[in-house]
DNA sequence: CGCTCGAAGTTGACTGTGTCAACATTCCCT
DNA sequence: AGGGAATGTTGACACAGTCAACTTCGAGCG
């Protein structure tokens, strides 16, 4: 199919498209950022490739297999984003984590039908394998970060993928919010979404920053599983 | 025919439903919790209710409207949870928040299509301000803990909203995460549910604990801006 | 006590959507 | 050149949200 399209993409006539795959991605992408994610529809995205309504059906099977291919095209964008993020603060690990939860917020901000879609219920992973790979491969850079973070001594020891998990659910908890206008309007008026996002990694960072443990950490865990072991 | 509400109607008739708003609302309750969000409709509602496709027009305004009063009623009973957690633990207010965090992420994996209903797409808070003030109403109860904490001494000073906003955060995007069955396997699989959301929130608290500036701690934030100020 | 008026419910219809089967066209390989 | 196989098209079906017009009920007024 898209092996295909590659290679005839060049050539086509008025019947062929030549194309359609990216093409419905694309007009469906459209429709995702200009009417929300109930305006995304398999006949307007048919619409929009100038091509009539049961022609999509030759590439996708469905239509949340549209819809998860767009899903994965923007986690692609976000990965790179978070990538270019973590690449400017290559030397203090501490401060790309911070980017890269600036960037996800920023592009949970910038696209938030589309962070929608990505993170909904209208696409399972477990009915489209490449799109839970397409996740998890963005968020893995966290983990990544995590570990030099270890090295260098600025976060303490323990499994890189529960400490970042901590940390993800923080940034993409409040991406979410962003994303569905449901941060209140006595928080948000006063400090600016990226500087929240800031906040709570820095809240965060600040818990996972190794240290010997204090009365109140103590406290608040018995001894003997104070380590960050899940 | 049989399943009158009893509570509010005095009058019934064969033809007069007697409380068809909380007739309509507890059916797509129903259709939500068996066939998930694409599974409620208006017809299907009016259906379960015993009632024809046009009447549920005479008591919401809209389909959102119907999905709007499912996910207040569905804030009530999380802001319920999360209100008894906090009592199990009166008087330690970190344990107490530990477990309203562990509160919210077992409503969402208990119901998990209706916390997607109430944190999705499909009700903005703009247009429904009940909605709204039900979401604030259940979160606001982790600020009131985070400032018994303080007044404890056991969290540090600062603006509780902001404090309980970035524990928010990170309680809301585990509770998103593992509603939209993104939490990756080699995460879930060693460490159940429950026990992330204590480890997601011990590193928070964690970093909210009060204590003297580490040196990790100063060098993270420039010394000017290093209290909870947002 | 009977009448009327508005609220609550019904019927029927319109549009738009996902999806499929049957048909048409074009590409590419032999 | 010719025959699949891939790709698009047309027409149709069921179902959804929504509205207009009609019907039925119950309560309040004289």
């Amino acid at each position: 199919m898209s092996r295909r399209a590659a290679a005839t993409a060049r050539r086509r006539t008025a019947y062929h498209h030549g194309d359609l795959h990216a093409a419905l991605v694309t007009a469906a992408t459209a429709l995702l950022e200009t009417d929300g994610p109930l305006g995304v529809t398999l006949r307007g995205a048919a619409r929009g490739a100038g091509v009539s309504q049961a022609a999509p059906y030759r590439h996708f099977s469905d239509k949340s297999a549209l819809l998860a291919a767009v899903a994965e095209d923007g986690f692609r964008r976000l990965r790179h984003a978070i990538a270019r993020a973590a690449r400017t603060h290559a030397r203090d690990p501490v401060a790309a984590l911070r980017a890269m939860a600036i960037a996800v917020v920023r592009f949970a901000a910038a696209h938030p039908s589309h962070y929608r879609l990505m993170s909904g219920p209208a696409v399972r992973g477990r009915d489209h394998p490449a799109l839970r790979d397409a996740a998890v491969g963005a968020w893995a850079l966290l983990a990544g970060a995590i570990e030099r973070g270890q090295r260098a001594g600025r976060i303490r020891p323990g499994d890189p993928v529960a400490l970042s998990f901590a940390l993800w659910c923080s940034i993409h908890g409040l991406a979410v919010l962003a994303v569905d206008e449901q941060i209140p309007a006595n928080v948000l008026k006063v400090v600016p979404l990226e500087q929240l996002a800031e906040h709570a990694t820095r809240c965060l960072l600040e818990g996972l920053a190794p240290r010997p443990p204090s009365r109140a950490a103590r406290r608040a865990r018995p001894a003997s599983r104070a380590t960050a072991r899940p």
